[in-house]
DNA sequence: GCAAAACGTTTGTCAAGTCGAACGCGCGTA
DNA sequence: TACGCGCGTTCGACTTGACAAACGTTTTGC
């Protein structure tokens, strides 16, 4: 049942951040333990990846780190990457009405992507809503189009932003050809 | 020794996140505690908001329901939100050269923020690196710039895409009047 | 209408996380 | 050199979470 990366390597993901996330803060193991009211023996274990924190600990820890949940148990991977106007995969629909090219997908922890959109007028776009907790955000960069929850679009235009909630449906239609648009779709 | 403001709510948002989740995924909550492997008694005293789950618990219980931890630690709130182009809030930069438009914050627990950027030609916008783990997403819509790390830009026109970490000096140079460029900065 | 199954809760046992204290280590100072 | 301080680790006792089993309730099916 398990195909994850990471069974209980979350556990090891933690022990590094969280040692990663003390450091950059110039905390010493005793003071970020006294900080976050554990005791700096439970920390020494965490961060020597024994053990299995509970939330109530983590959660300590996080709010005297100042970090977030997700900085602790997602593993970075920063690398510069160009995509060219003319490459990329793209996502078309039935005609070539409608593409969506990925400019950067969130794996393998789904949060964020990334699309450049390319539309053409004539086709409604109408999504299915995606998981619950996904909010998408479109910025128009030549063209006008409607978009947004399906039964009230809105018109928008060059330079024009909008955010909706995309787990109910949600619609994009090209008022002009070739409209472009920029939308990034994330999950809360 | 807690003064933050959500020592035992961490549980009680876990509690009605992991219901709410449960619930839209369609399951019981034997059945979920099943494909989880955990117990059944377990998952319902976390429902129930009684308990400190630990991390293996929480993380099973997140695959099972293919949700991101996030999403069982941080209340949603959808709404539509709509910024003309010639509304929001900008940072101008000294002269006019560059303005950014902040599109979509993310407060409180920081994550992603969307820029809209108008730059001018003629001088270089050096950005002092940001925090840890902050990477950020260029694509450009009209015009032409150099972007991305310093001292290794990149060169991108419309429809290009470039994505570099943030935590390291990095520039962006407008090549042409009027260039657009919508970007995304997000920590991870 | 009753038996069988499923659901969610509660209880008791065992394993494990958390804590405080003691330990070894390195460093600055008298 | 010896002392004191802070660091991070290890150890024993206590507390608590995870599990399996039994419980009462509701729904299904014969």
């Amino acid at each position: 049942m398990d195909q994850n990366p990471a069974p209980l390597s979350v556990i090891s993901v933690i022990a590094t951040s969280l040692q990663r996330e003390r450091r950059r803060a110039g905390l010493s193991l005793a003071e970020l333990a006294r900080r976050a009211g554990v005791a700096k023996s439970t920390l020494s274990q965490l961060e020597s990846g024994t053990g299995n924190p509970s939330i109530e600990t983590l959660w300590a820890l996080c709010v005297a780190l100042d970090v977030t949940f997700a900085q602790l148990v997602e593993p970075p991977e920063p690398k510069v990457h160009v995509i060219r106007a003319d490459e990329g995969s793209t996502i078309a629909a039935e005609h070539a009405e409608y593409v969506a090219k990925v400019l950067s997908a969130s794996p393998p922890n789904a949060r964020r992507d990334l699309y450049l959109i390319t539309a053409q007028p004539g086709t409604v776009r109408e999504a299915a809503p995606h998981r619950s907790g996904t909010y998408e955000h479109v910025v128009l960069s030549v063209g006008r189009a409607l978009v947004g929850v399906q039964g009230n679009p809105v018109e928008i235009g060059p330079g024009d932003y909008i955010g909706y909630p995309a787990d109910v449906p949600h619609v994009f239609e090209a008022l002009e050809p070739d409209t472009v648009a920029v939308m990034v779709s994330e999950h809360v």
